[in-house]
RNA sequence: GCCCACGUAGCUCAGUCGGUAGAGCACUUCCUUGGUAAGGAAGAGGUCGCCGGUUCAAUUCCGGCCGUGGGCUCCA
């Protein structure tokens, strides 16, 4: 795999290119499915020279991560050749390889239709049936302009001038057709075995919002035609997972043109897994020493003005007058959190105190963000403030991530997780802001989490770790967050009075652990495709008989479920078993007891799991503690404590 | 907010190159009492998102608005 090369192959390497060398040192097979290599960590084409002082080589091979971006970024140049044939006059930007395909920005006078990518598709066939090779120049930045300007490709001489130094520039070319580029690229254009265009989307220019929008064609190419289609399946199945298509079939919510854009109306079922998960909160919280608090849903505007949110955040606020009063519906928590802690005198011995609420919160989101629930203009958020001492900000910070990381545990998400520092524009003491990122790193490494850093990326206030989760397609959502805050206790003037009598300034975390009870829920459907764990699922058991003669039967048993504190309801429809099981499967209920003859007989009732497990038949009692067990389990395995039987 | 696409029955979707519409599932009634993913029959259900324009005539063409989807920007 690796090849290490010594002065005395280098000597003989002389004139070479990579490839040449590779090939000798290694068979000809797995040369053949690498698209590139690393020389010294740097990737590069094979028919690079090999470089002055190179120590070792390494092919990169087609099915590995980096040969996949280089396929990518390959395709997306052959894409742009197509592109440039079939319509002269689109002016060619930029094309990366991302994490699942590649993209190219186009400025054209005209949409592409989803008929022109079947065009373009075809002229990218052609331009792989003819196996050209992609060449590398390095040339003078005058005479790359030159070109370029010939070309009228105007977003190439500005990337020229305001994106590369130095006075060469390398292009590559494959074909007919040249595109600045860094490289490094397949060795010809038929090493593109599999790929696909999917969409065609609008993008601004350097992703500013003032700048013109481009045309953006999506698509995705693979080492093998294999991996193609097993990808585009994958697609096909987490369209099947999207949350707006199960909140409907599982009737647990509704979005109306005539409630408004952003507004999830909740269905019963749906309100019943809400409830369950706040209730969950509640408890998680009272255990952790959070209060519970609760404020009004509309403060009077100067509040806001103090808070700064009028000047920052007004376009995002919702107003409203009452007797000739301006008031402003509340996008955030955190003031009426801070007039609870003003309410009275603090000692340090008070501190921290930690306010909770399930605060729901109207922010008027820009219409084209809107998303099922993940993006709503209405949302409830599990948020909490906590004002400490500077030095409990550790332990305190520690105990938020705790927190998060045992939730997060308990559904078993993928996550990722991000440290936000310090941004240009903000405000606050060297001093303040260190010691809060410092909290930050020190508590992310205490636990051992892994996490990237967004540098400058910070709230103008304090810096904050955020937690992602992923959605069936890969998207990330913000859920989880702490931030910290130096600026509000400054403008609100909150206190406390500490051990040597000096007045001081209480820190504020800002902490959500679910984030938004919507956009979580929207996650987790996602996650479990709807097949929620038994402790969350609105309906637990549903009774089906076989005949109407189980129908006292099977009513008795219903309320005795219940009575246990089941939620379970009684199919007792004249219909077939098959067609009650697979309603019962569809509507992913976990626990599916029959009651026919037999059962009544024996006492008892048939057990079905969604996964398709029969249990066989088991009596009441023993239902009942199988359910009741089966809640009970992923919090035991979290160490985690919630009573079922209390409900 | 911006670019593009879309909006037909509760749901999933056909259809109409301008002459007011159809299927499957769901719903109602009847037959069927059937053992682990769809038993059968009949019936009912739509001002084709809303408002305007063009036209003898608009669900169809045009414009505006509302809503949805894929992205961009922004965010929980």
């Amino acid at each position: 795999m690796l090849v290490t090369i010594d002065d005395k192959s280098l000597e003989a390497a002389a004139g070479e290119s990579c490839g040449q060398v590779l090939s000798r040192a290694i068979s000809g097979k797995r040369l053949k499915n690498s698209v590139a290599c690393l020389v010294d960590g740097q990737p590069r084409d094979l028919s690079a020279p090999v470089p002055e002082g190179t120590r070792e080589l390494v092919p990169v091979l087609a099915d590995s991560p980096q040969g996949l971006a280089i396929i990518r970024h390959s395709t997306a140049h052959i894409m742009a050749e197509a592109v440039k044939k079939l319509f002269p006059t689109a002016q060619v930007t930029i094309g990366p390889a991302i994490e699942n395909g590649f993209y190219y920005d186009f400025a054209f006078e005209r949409p592409f239709t989803p008929e022109d990518l079947e065009a373009i598709e075809a002229e990218m066939q052609k331009s792989i049936a003819a196996n050209h090779p992609f060449s590398c120049t390095y040339v003078p930045k005058a005479d790359a302009k030159a070109l370029f300007a010939s070309q009228g490709e105007a977003y190439k001489l500005e990337i020229m001038d305001e994106n590369i130094e130095g006075d060469t520039v390398s292009l590559y070319r494959h074909g007919a057709f040249t595109d600045l580029c860094r490289g490094p690229h397949v060795p010809t254009t038929g090493m593109v075995k599999a790929f696909k265009l999917l969409s065609v989307a609008g993008a601004y220019w350097r992703g500013d919002e003032k700048r013109p929008m481009l045309q953006r064609i999506y698509g995705t190419a693979f080492a093998a035609e294999a991996d193609l289609k097993t990808y585009l399946h994958h697609l096909e199945e987490a369209k099947k997972r999207d949350h707006r298509k199960l909140g409907t079939q599982l009737d647990l919510f509704s979005f109306s043109e005539e409630a408004g854009a952003g507004m999830a109306i909740w269905h019963p079922k749906g309100e019943l897994v809400r409830t369950i998960l706040e209730d969950f909160e509640r408890k998680e919280h009272l255990r952790r020493g959070y209060q519970l608090v609760r404020g009004p849903q509309i403060l009077k505007r100067e509040l806001w003005e103090r808070s700064g949110h009028y000047d920052n955040y007004r376009e995002n606020m919702y107003f409203t007058e009452i007797d000739g009063q301006a008031y402003g519906i509340k996008p955030m928590n955190c003031l009426a959190h801070m007039l609870i802690y003003k309410s009275r005198v603090r000692s340090y011995r008070d501190l921290p105190q930690r306010y909770f609420e399930l605060g729901v919160v109207h922010r008027h989101e820009k219409s084209g963000v809107l998303h099922g629930l993940m993006r709503v203009r209405q949302f409830t958020q599990d948020d909490a403030h906590i004002l400490c001492r500077p030095d409990q900000l550790l332990e305190e910070i520690t105990g938020v991530i705790k927190f998060v990381q045992d939730v997060v545990g308990l559904f078993g998400f993928d996550y990722e997780v991000e440290l936000s520092t310090r941004p240009e524009k903000s405000i606050g003491s060297d001093e303040d802001w260190d010691r809060a990122t410092k909290a930050l790193t020190d508590a992310l490494e205490s636990l051992a989490l892994p996490y990237d850093i967004n540098e400058g990326d910070g709230a103008f206030y304090g810096p904050k770790i955020d937690i992602k989760l992923k959605d069936a397609l890969d998207r990330r959502w913000q859920c989880a967050t702490v931030q910290c805050d130096f600026t509000l206790p400054e403008r609100f003037d909150l206190v406390y009075t500490d051990a040597d009598g000096e007045r001081k300034r209480p820190v504020m975390l800002h902490r959500v652990i679910l984030g938004a009870v919507e956009r979580f829920l929207g996650v987790l459907i996602e996650h479990t495709a709807g097949a929620l764990p038994a402790w969350l699922a609105p309906v637990q058991a549903r009774i089906l008989i076989v005949t109407d003669a189980q129908k006292e039967f099977a009513a008795e048993a219903l309320s005795r479920l219940r009575a246990a504190g089941i939620r379970a309801e009684l199919d007792d429809r004249n219909e077939k078993l098959g067609f009650k099981v697979r309603e019962a499967q569809m509507d992913k209920i976990p626990y599916m007891l029959v009651a026919g003859d037999k059962e009544k007989e024996l006492g008892g009732l048939n057990v079905r799991l969604r996964s398709g497990e029969n249990l066989g038949v088991k009596s009441l009692d023993e239902i009942v503690l199988l359910i009741l067990a089966d809640c009970q389990e992923p919090f035991k395995r979290g160490g985690m404590r919630y009573n079922f039987c209390s409900q």
